[in-house]
Parts: structure tokens; sequence; C-alpha cells
DNA sequence: TGCCTGCTTAACAATTTGATAATATTATAA
DNA sequence: TTATAATATTATCAAATTGTTAAGCAGGCA
């Protein structure tokens, strides 16, 4: 049961769009590609993207019409939209942003800048409606160091608490020991092996839930 | 609703002062901009706005030294002020904080974002009108320094009282300690580490009511 | 002055947490 | 399949954290 992201891309040239899709595929994204405002909106609501690039200028409908039409639907308020968009046209940069986009990226592309844009995105939507992070029956509230698990509160110490954050903050995302060690615990303090795993094992207790997934000689994951 | 109420912007960037100022306006609030920390102190005191928005990082007088300025100006104790930062320098929103602001927003910008955390702020504050906060059986009242409950007046001391308030003006979020002595004590005074313990020992036993949440390593939370 | 009140602290008790050791179990490659 | 490494489980103990109580101290006030 995968939980990448998914993201559509929009544009009508071809090389972009096969350049953008390499890129977050290497990333680990999942692609959907449109070549057409009128595919976009198809594609999009038929796949429900978590992330939506739309190219600016496009034929028949172009970028900022798509995204307002999206915008106006329930299911995709909340949905993360990017333009695409030739550097030398400033003006449309602010009616974008009045229209409800994200961000923008600027043509021509740079995979490097693309990706870890999107990536930065995706990490400040996850931390945002206030610090929760919800997934599937499971909510994780950083200011209220809450865990709820079907509408259950759970109590976790502090640095099961952590723990499971830091798991939860990229789904599918396997982590190395030594990368939670490091998030967890600082580089300056050294605990033993079995540590994570005891804390690991508290969590599925008391979350009662197969969520954190053993990648054996890897790391743990988190995923529904 | 009286009249609408007034939003100050403040931001060296005209783009971003311009997609804000939209957004709210949008929304029905009255805004008004200043391009840099001096202009934003000029304005503040020409319109005394409900709510202040400051970028962080400014020419001349950044955000954090307006607040501080704003702050210690009677006009401007109870104003809601929020900074703008770049979401990278997690430093800045702890010394944020300290100073007395009351929420954060992160830069990339997201109107949505933006404008439904604005709008919950203005919520947060009505609740307490006429400085009075109202949860379940209790009732703070900010202006007379009484807290009531189930009907029965409980005097408690000032120090406590504020603790009180503090904790109560966010229900469910969970305060540091820091966080606690900083906005309580300020950052000047240094007190003992059974301080705190002691204070909320005397609200536990006045109140009979366990309505403070021990959050062990982390800090304490107010919930009905 | 003497009394009261509120704030802080010290000292100790109570509690919770996190790390580890010891042991069992599982996955994987030969 | 077996040997082996990696992880799971469990119990235990030291350390960290908080709770409680009482006492000291400063300021306000009659």
């Amino acid at each position: 049961m995968s939980t990448a992201k998914k993201i559509l891309i929009a544009d009508d040239e071809p090389d972009i769009l096969e350049i953008i899709q390499f890129n977050l595929q290497q990333e680990g994204y999942e692609v959907i590609t449109a070549k057409s405002g009128d595919d976009a909106i198809e594609q999009a609501k038929r796949h429900l993207p978590d992330l939506i690039i739309l190219d600016v200028m496009m034929p028949g409908k172009n970028g900022i019409e798509v995204c307002n039409i999206l915008r106006n639907m329930p299911s995709f308020k909340k949905t993360l939209i990017v333009f695409l968009t030739a550097m030398s046209d400033e003006g449309t940069q602010i009616q974008g942003l009045e229209t409800g986009a994200d961000d923008y990226l600027n043509k021509p592309i740079r995979p490097k800048v693309l990706v870890s844009k999107i990536n930065s995105l995706f990490r400040r939507f996850e931390k945002e409606d206030n610090g929760i992070i919800t997934l599937g029956e499971i909510a994780i509230d950083r200011e209220k160091y809450l865990v709820r698990h079907h509408g259950k509160d759970i109590t976790l110490a502090r640095k099961e608490f952590e723990l499971l954050a830091l798991l939860a903050s990229r789904p599918g995302k396997v982590f190395l020991r030594n990368e939670i060690l490091n998030q967890i615990w600082g580089t300056e303090v050294i605990v033993g092996d079995r540590t994570i795993d005891v804390h690991i094992r508290k969590i599925r207790q008391k979350l009662n839930l197969d969520c954190i997934t053993t990648v054996k000689g890897v790391g743990y994951k988190f995923e529904l």
C-alpha cells in the first residue's frame, strides 16, 4: 500500500512534461500528466493529486483558468497548485497568486530547483493545518502533543511521540536507524542499539495498529 | 458586526504586500500597508489597526524591533501581532514568541492558510470579549482578575491568575515551560525550577478541578 | 512595628521515563 | 534447511521530571 504523493503536471510541451516527470519520479512521487487545460481538469478529477503543476500558457484553457475552476470544486480547495511561468511576465504572478496558487516555478526549469521546491511545499503543507498531521484514522497534533486514533486520544511519552511524529512526517519514507538517532537523540547522545526498537514497540502497542513497518537491515517507515 | 477590522501589513516586497492585501480585502477586512519598519510604526499610530502583520526581515527596523516598540506603547498592548518569516529560520520563531507575537505565518504564503489563520485569530480573541474567557463551567475575567467556577467566585493570586489565563487562552495547546516563563516572568527574570509547579498546584487546588494536564518533559496544557 | 499576603525556594517524595540487558523470535542468504 | 544477523519482547533499574509541603522573604498596610 503505497502512500507516495501524487503530482499532476499539465503542459502542452512534451519535452517539459517529460523532464519534470522524470525528476519527480526519481524523488519517489507518482506522476500523472496532462497535455491541455481540459485534460488537466479531467485527470485531476480522476486521480485527486496532492499537487498540481500548471503551465500558465496552454492552448484552450490556460493555467489560471484551470486553477480557478479547480479551486471552486470542494475536492481541490486544499490541493497544492503551482504555476509554471516564463520568467518574463511579472503581472501573471500576482494574478496567479490571487487565484489561489501556492507557488511559482519559472521557466526555464532547473530540475534541482524544481524538486527542492516541490519537496519543501509538501513539508510546509504537512506542518500546516495548525501542525496537525492527519493520515487516515490517525491524527498527530504537535501543538497539543496528542495522538488521536479513531477518535480516541492516546498518550505517548515524549520520545515515543517524537519518534512517531518523525516517521509520520514523511509517510512511506524509510528512516535509517542513524537518521532517527540524529533527529531525535541528536549527534551528541549515544544510545544502545536496542533503544529504538523498544520505543517502536511501545508505539505499536499503544496505537494497537500496524502502521510502522520494519525494513530489515535499513530502518523503519510509517504507512497505513 | 459594526465596522470592518483593520489590518496593517508591513513588508518590503511589493508583490507580497499586494497578495496579502488582495486576499484580506476579499475577506472584508480593511487593509493598510507599510513598506518598512518605520513606516509600519507610523501607520500603526495613525490607524490603530486591530491586527498587524510584520515581515521579520525588513530594511531598517526589522519586524521584531517594530513589535518591541509597539508593545511598549499602551495603545498596542492588546493589538494582535503576527510575524511573517521565511520557513528556514526556526530560531526566530522562538525569539518572536518571547517578544510577544501572537502567531506566525510562514513564507511562502498560501493565501488560504493566511486567511483562515487570520480569521481564527480574530475568533479566538472575540471569545475573550470584555476580557472574559469562558470554557465550560469556568469563566476567566481578565479585567477583574476573577475566576468563576460553577457560579462561585475563586480568588487567585496575580501570578496564579496569569498562568491560568495563559493556559486557558489556547485550550489544548501544550505550553512549554520556557514559553510559560517567557510569557509570565519575561526574559529578564530567572526563577527556580519548581516555581511553575507550585503555582500550578495552587491553581489545581483552588479550582478543585482537573483541568490542567502535565505533559511530562514538555509542559502543561489546559483542557476540560 | 507587627501582621498579612503573595512569591519563591529548598527539601524531599512520588512518579514517569528511557536505556539496557537478557532472551526470544524472525528474516535472509548460503 | 540451517546458520546468522537483525529485530522483537520483556523485565529491570537509574535518571529525569514533577508533586508536595513547609519555610523564608519582601512589600503593603493598619
